[in-house]
DNA sequence: CGGTGTCTAGG
DNA sequence: CACCTAGACACCG
């Protein structure tokens, strides 16, 4: 059986129509749009014999299992009946080595057998509708019968690795809430994108007209090719930095340039209005389904290789927050009618992260005494008293405090901050004098990983690290970095996922309406009647404040408002 | 048309 | 040479 929705194929092997499965206890189900990740809209009737083709008692393994629930959600029907996901397997036995961790890269890697692709099925057809039937079928029979064999085949890894538990009770059940997310989407109001793009085109209009005023000419202002021989070869401005293809436009280039040349300022201006133009109000209205008037993005379980979750088509983690300009498109993002929005954030989960892992005393005392932890660094690099540190040292601090987590050296450091590499060096050398046990931590971290060619998150996912063997010192530096990083960035990612399956669970068992909608690493957004309201914000910052219990508080601001701009 | 480079948005 | 990313556009072959 291989059913043609639309976009793409569902794909259900015939062979279990017609022959005993080969495993008894295992209905093998691959699930592949258009060979994309995504979840494409099933139409009833194709729905309805899916549901009752998988209503069966035996379990399934399925790959991307998120992907066909999401679709039968949207139809009207869940998925029970999940043993294991594949994708999920794959992602937790070695996340880098198969990324995105589609199946056919996934059956080559682990059961060493070539698959027909989507594209194979669909022949030269530009739908499987139109494709033929035979090549569709042949491809849904190799894709499930290798979705069963690689579960087959990974299963025992998981358990070398002690990840079944994992996979068990953290990121199949999640998947879960990630397709519930995605069916019932977020609520955009194209009119507002509507008028925002108006706005911001018209004043794109102008800049670019004085831009091309200034140049003497017109030319393309969306290459930046042609606006570096504009600036350096006919305006003769000094040339600041180079890259591969001939001079940088880079932001941080045109910034050096603005205060002596109003061509640099406009073209910067010109930039952050056509990004929001390009990337956002077009992009978003496009996303707007017709049918309910809701963006349905998909959640990424298995791309982010530190184990956070990815949004795509259209990707919300990256909605702008930091201009004025760009916070405005917020405004589009509201609740269903009568509704309210719900943002909740957790106040600098990594550095409280960073804080229990390495029980450092200054950083435990900063959380645990409820300090201002940027301003006690500043203080620490630029020797002063707390009460005497400027905004702008506390900028700094908070700089420096950030920079650790990545592994920041002084080059960079000094060239983010506009000092002199040596100036910069000091400040990491006072920063880790006040914060002696993070260097403890990152040393002893690092070492770990060396011994064992990984690291390891809370959860105890782990992330294989071969750089760290190469023989090129640079690579070996990344390796390091990636070995401090990823228990910091994965170690928080985990903390969100326990938190959203916990919140979900509670919401359900409360017979609540209120629907979570959107994750953001640190954020989750929700939406809830009126009378709800009081009660969500109570559980959401119970399940996200007490979901573990680390050596640090862990601290969550809510807002609530008519839209998500409002609510942050 | 697919791949690469540059740039910019977020945490 | 700062970690994790998605995506738009220009440009090249």
């Amino acid at each position: 059986m291989a059913l043609c929705p639309r976009r793409g194929a569902i794909a259900v092997a015939p062979v279990l129509d017609s022959e005993p499965p080969r495993a008894p206890a295992l209905v093998g189900v691959a699930l592949c749009v258009g060979g994309d990740a995504g979840y494409a809209p099933l139409s009833p009737a194709t729905a309805e014999a899916l549901h009752e083709l998988l209503a069966g008692p035996r379990p399934k393994i399925v790959h991307h299992a998120r992907d066909l629930d999401a679709a039968l959600r949207r139809a009207g029907h869940a998925l029970g009946g999940v043993a294991g996901d594949t994708a999920l397997a794959s992602f937790l036995v070695d996340p880098t080595k198969c990324i995105p961790h589609e199946l056919e890269r996934v059956a080559r890697e682990y059961l060493q057998r070539a698959l027909p692709t989507a594209r194979d099925a669909r022949g030269g057809a530009a739908t499987f509708a139109e494709a033929d039937p035979a090549a569709v079928a042949a491809w849904a029979v190799s894709s499930a019968v290798a979705t069963e064999d690689l579960w087959t085949a990974l299963v025992p890894r998981l358990d070398e690795l002690d990840a079944r538990k994992i996979h068990d009770d953290v990121e199949l059940p999640l998947s879960g809430v990630l397709a519930r997310m995605s069916a019932d989407g977020v609520r955009v109001l194209p009119d507002v994108l509507a008028s925002l793009q108006r706005d911001f085109g018209a004043r794109r209009a102008e800049v670019e007209a004085r831009v091309h005023e200034l140049a003497g000419h017109p030319f393309n202002l969306g290459s930046s090719k042609q606006l570096g021989e504009v600036l350096f070869d006919e305006l003769k401005i000094d040339v600041v930095k180079r890259n591969k293809t001939g001079y940088s436009t880079a932001a941080d280039v045109l910034e050096r340039l603005a205060p002596k040349h109003e061509i640099a300022e406009r073209v910067l201006e010109w930039r952050a209005l056509d990004k929001l133009i390009n990337t956002y109000t077009e992009v978003l209205q496009r996303a707007i389904d017709p049918t309910d008037g809701r963006v349905h993005a998909t959640f990424q379980q298995t791309a982010g290789a530190s184990g956070r979750l990815i949004t795509t088509d259209p990707d919300l983690q990256r909605t702008p927050i930091r201009t004025d300009d760009g916070r405005r498109i917020r405004e589009a993002f509201v609740p269903r009618g009568g509704w309210e929005l719900i943002s909740a954030d957790w106040s600098q989960i990594e550095l409280r992260v960073l804080a229990h892992c390495s029980k450092d005393a200054a950083l435990l005392r900063a959380f645990n005494e409820r300090l201002d932890l940027h301003r006690q660094t500043a203080a620490s690099i630029f020797d002063v008293v707390e009460a005497e540190v400027t905004r702008e040292q506390r900028t700094v601090g908070k700089t420096v405090n950030f920079a650790t987590i990545y592994g920041q050296g002084a080059t960079a450091l000094g060239q983010q901050l506009g000092v002199p590499r040596k100036r910069a060096q000091e400040m990491i050398d006072r920063y880790f004098e006040l914060y002696s046990g993070v260097r403890a931590w990152l040393d002893r971290t690092i070492a770990e990983a060396d011994a064992n060619g990984y690291c390891e998150t809370l959860l105890g996912r782990r992330r294989m690290i071969p750089e760290l063997r190469s023989n090129n010192w640079q690579d070996r530096g990344y390796g390091e970095r990636i070995a401090a990083n990823t228990p910091i960035q994965g170690s928080a990612a985990d903390i969100c996922k326990l938190a959203m399956l916990q919140i979900q669970r509670e919401l359900d068992a409360r017979g609540l309406a209120a629907k979570m909608l959107v994750q953001i690493h640190d954020e989750l957004l929700f939406e809830a009647p009126p009378a709800e309201v009081t009660e969500v914000v109570a559980v959401v910052r119970e399940r996200m404040e007490r979901c573990v219990e680390l050596a640090v508080p862990l601290e969550v601001e809510v807002g609530v408002g008519p839209s998500w701009a409002a609510a942050h």
